[in-house]
DNA sequence: ACGTCCCGCCAGGGG
DNA sequence: CCCCTGGCGGGACGT
């Protein structure tokens, strides 16, 4: 079982073997001075030159140089030296460095354009890639994996891939931070970063471990995976194994990151919410190691696609962390996205929108209580879960049955196949389609459209669909209508997942909700801000790059744009409207959260996303599709892709808080269990969530975050400015806020860990003038006197769970820096 | 010495 | 039954 022996020995012997006259085995020299310009796919051309168009040149041309340097080294060489000598040969040159995943995932990526048009597909064969980049197949997987948890691409059959670019990206992100908020990552991240602070304190935490105990329950490593309607279903049908850790693990991670105020999410505490946060004192070592090696992987590629960067961050130690630099996610873009799908989409797919919504409701009368269908692909999966349950046995209580209505198949789709292009039907062969998916598709969409699609999606829909396991020993997929994104999910989950779910989730977890009376004023405005934030971005970044200013900016026809400035004018002009849609959606988002659990295989079911041919063809231009619709015409959701740093206000989900003082004795949080399970017995039954369980949830938050002795009484309205933490080039065009990868530090001192990242902060920044030169940011942390005298202008909430009904001062000011490297 | 993470064994499962 | 997939962890490499 030995580790391959270093390269040196191994090409050692491989070159003695087969070419025994060929080469001394000394040091060859390495082509370094190998001339660059030559692309080395058919397609490269076509890639610049969409690049160039695009707004995502930048990205693209930092990947160049980086591919440059050493994969095309590498295909040079490969190229001079086919032979097998060749191959060994250049083994044995590369250092480590140079078979690392990111750039392997370079080489990848490369050989294909970020958002391919839609009308030539691209397949991705496994075979040619690994033998063209001269890989491994095992590392192929790898990269693979984590695209298609991002639904870049997404697996047709064996070997077979198919290239979906950038596309579906922003309604990933999308998804993915919805199941994140719902999923209370943010918490288990407090709760975590709380442990280890305490454990600072006093090292013997008997405390800690109870609460560790208690807290960590929820959702436990189970798998869970998130899809979008026309990407992934079909794997998921075709792939029994999808809830396996690498994809899910990396959906898990990005959410992480989406959820996290501070984009920044260290892998040491990745490492232990996706393992699991019960039984996390005694965390096993092994375990751990290896999420963080397959964290790492991930991180790779995620790195590679430029979603993240690799920091170190000062807290408590020195650790190595990632920090987001993918597109920032609205947080409510559902009426936006609808109104986007409704432009951008053809005729017929508008049409079909208002129905979809009706549709939605009607299926999901139960106030949006999962409705759970079996996935026939996820029964195998049952026994492993068993065992995996058992071993977890995380679940506190016995499991609170999640109301009948939990377990009932759930039919119900939204017509989001409708929008898919005929083209892709053809590839869906595969798709796992619910029959009452189709059915409502067919109801739904326009005759045109459905008819297509459908044959292909038939073969999904071989899934038995009606079953509802009243045992939750399958996993079951549950679709939810998500109003607030416009985006309908459907979750599959584990029998277990849904069993602790039930059990515990409600209790524990703070409601999402976007809306309420000043919140709904909030996101108005946080909207608007946001709208103008963008635009700055834009603009400033139109100094750095002409075309991408110039996509932003000269877009009068695309749909994106139609849809940005109606979101603008809604925003601004229709307050009132927009609450009431927001309420509702609210609403439903409520029920909605109480359901999810990052357990979930979640899919959200939006129109098609990746546009095809025919989608696109109809209101742009061809030539305008390929080179410009990457750029502004995100799909779906309207949404511009844009640095983080700009959305970054929208982007904190607030959290509707019932008023309520609630004095804690500051050991309650030993009860905090007790508590937590005897609420969401209470709350899981009742079909609404009800004002008393968001209390709870509140308090037992609070429990855990406040210290001791510590009366909690307000309701600290967070000041958030708005920090750009993009690390493009946003820097050197103005001051701008921004937070370039250099450092933030939080300042102050003694602050309570767990509080620190929900508190938003206001930045300070420091003109930035050298792009990569460390920037400090200071955080200050607010407590505001008053209640619910929440500024609207920008300020967010960046959670509620820092809110309380009086507004006292907490602030809490510590010292966090991020370093670059 | 430690952080990063490559490498490939081998089990599982699809075709 | 073969071979694709991909979990997994040893231990190499880099610093």
């Amino acid at each position: 079982l030995k580790t391959p022996l270093k390269q040196v020995a191994t090409s050692h012997l491989v070159l003695t073997e087969r070419q025994p006259g060929c080469q001394p085995l000394t040091t060859p020299p390495k082509p370094k001075e190998t001339p660059p310009a030559d692309p080395w796919t058919p397609t490269s051309n076509l890639k610049m030159l969409i690049s160039a168009a695009s707004p995502e040149i930048r990205s693209r041309e930092q990947r160049r140089q980086l591919s440059d340097s050493s994969s095309e080294v590498l295909q040079t060489k490969h190229c001079f030296q086919g032979h097998l000598l060749g191959d060994e040969y250049e083994k044995s040159q590369q250092s480590r460095k140079e078979k690392s995943l990111g750039l392997l995932c370079h080489r990848f990526l490369a050989r294909y354009p970020d958002y391919p048009s839609p009308s030539e597909k691209s397949y991705i064969c496994l075979d040619e890639v690994t033998e063209e980049l001269h890989v491994e197949r095992r590392r192929i997987y790898d990269i693979v994996n984590v695209l298609e948890s991002l639904h870049m691409v997404s697996r047709l059959a064996r070997n077979r891939y198919i290239w979906h670019g950038r596309h579906n990206l922003p309604q990933t992100l999308q998804a993915l931070k919805k199941v994140g908020e719902e999923n209370k990552y943010i918490q288990q991240i407090q709760m975590i970063k709380k442990r280890e602070y305490e454990h600072e304190f006093n090292p013997d935490g008997e405390r800690n471990e109870e609460m560790a105990s208690c807290y960590g329950s929820s959702e436990q490593s189970e798998m869970s995976f998130v899809e979008l309607p026309g990407v992934e279903y079909r794997a998921a049908s075709v792939n029994g194994r999808k809830y396996k850790s690498l994809r899910v693990m990396s959906q898990k991670f990005v959410m992480l990151f989406l959820v996290s105020t501070p984009q920044i999410v260290s892998l040491e505490v990745a490492a232990k919410i996706l393992i699991g946060e019960d039984q996390l004192e005694d965390l096993d070592k092994s375990k751990f190691k290896t999420k963080i090696r397959r964290l790492y992987d991930i991180a790779n590629v995620l790195s590679s696609l430029k979603l993240v960067k690799k920091v170190h961050v000062t807290e408590r130690g020195r650790k190595t962390a990632f920090k987001w630099t993918g597109p920032e996610v609205l947080p409510n873009t559902q009426d936006t996205k609808l109104e986007t799908t409704s432009t951008s989409c053809s005729p017929p797919i508008s049409e079909s929108i208002p129905s979809k919504e009706q549709c939605s409701k009607a299926l999901f009368p139960s106030k949006g209580k999962q409705n759970f269908t079996r996935h026939s692909s996820l029964i195998k999966l049952v026994k492993s879960i068993e065992n995996d349950r058992r071993k977890i046995q995380s679940a506190p209580t016995s499991p609170v049955k999640i109301s009948a209505s939990t377990y009932q198949s759930l039919p119900v789709f939204p017509n989001t196949i409708a929008q898919f292009p005929a083209v892709t039907k053809h590839q869906l062969e595969g798709q796992s389609k619910t029959p009452e998916e189709v059915q409502m598709k067919s109801a739904l969409s326009s005759p045109e459209a459905v008819p297509k699609l459908e044959p292909s999606q038939q073969p999904a829909l071989s899934q038995p669909l009606g079953v509802c396991p009243s045992s939750h020993s399958s996993v079951s997929p549950v679709i939810l209508p998500h109003p607030q994104s416009g985006v309908s999910y459907a979750i599959y989950l584990h029998p277990s997942q849904a069993h602790t779910v039930t059990t515990y989730s409600p209790g524990f977890m703070l409601q999402p909700l976007p809306c309420a009376n000043v919140t709904g004023i909030k996101s108005n405005n946080s909207k608007v801000s946001n709208k103008i934030t963008t635009e700055e971005g834009d603009t400033q970044r139109g100094l750095d790059e002409p075309t991408k200013s110039l996509a932003a900016e000269e877009r009068p026809e695309t749909k994106s744009e139609t849809s940005s400035k109606r979101c603008l004018k809604r925003s601004q002009a229709l307050p009132e409207n927009n609450l009431i849609k927001r309420c509702k959606s609210d609403e439903e988002s409520l029920d909605t959260s109480l359901t999810f659990f990052p357990s979930g295989y979640l899919i959200p079911l939006t129109h098609c996303t990746h546009g095809n041919k025919a989608e696109c063809s109809n209101k742009e231009k061809a030539g305008v599709c390929s080179l410009q619709h990457t750029a502004y015409s995100s799909p779906i959701t309207g949404v511009i892709p844009m640095p983080a740093s700009e959305l970054t206000t929208v982007n904190i989900p607030a959290f509707h808080i019932t008023p309520l003082n609630i004095m804690l004795s500051p050991n309650s949080i030993a009860a905090a269990p007790v508590l937590s399970n005897s609420c969401l017995n209470s709350s899981s039954a009742s079909s609404a969530p009800n004002p008393s369980s968001s209390a709870l949830n509140f308090m037992l938050q609070h429990i855990g975050l406040i210290p001791a002795g510590v009366q909690v009484p307000a309701n600290p309205v967070l000041q958030h400015v708005p920090v750009s933490s993009h690390s493009e080039n946003i820097s050197h065009s103005s001051g701008s806020t921004n937070v370039q990868e250099g450092k933030v530090s939080y300042n102050g001192i003694a602050a309570p860990p767990w509080g620190v990242d929900n508190f938003l902060f206001s930045l300070q920044l420091s003109a930035p003038k050298e792009p990569q030169e460390p920037q400090a940011v200071t955080e200050n942390f607010f407590r505001t006197p008053g209640g619910p005298n929440t500024e609207p202008s920008l300020t967010a909430n960046s959670d509620g769970t820092q809110r309380t009904s009086q507004g006292t001062l907490y602030i809490p000011q510590r010292k966090l820096e991020v370093s670059e490297d």
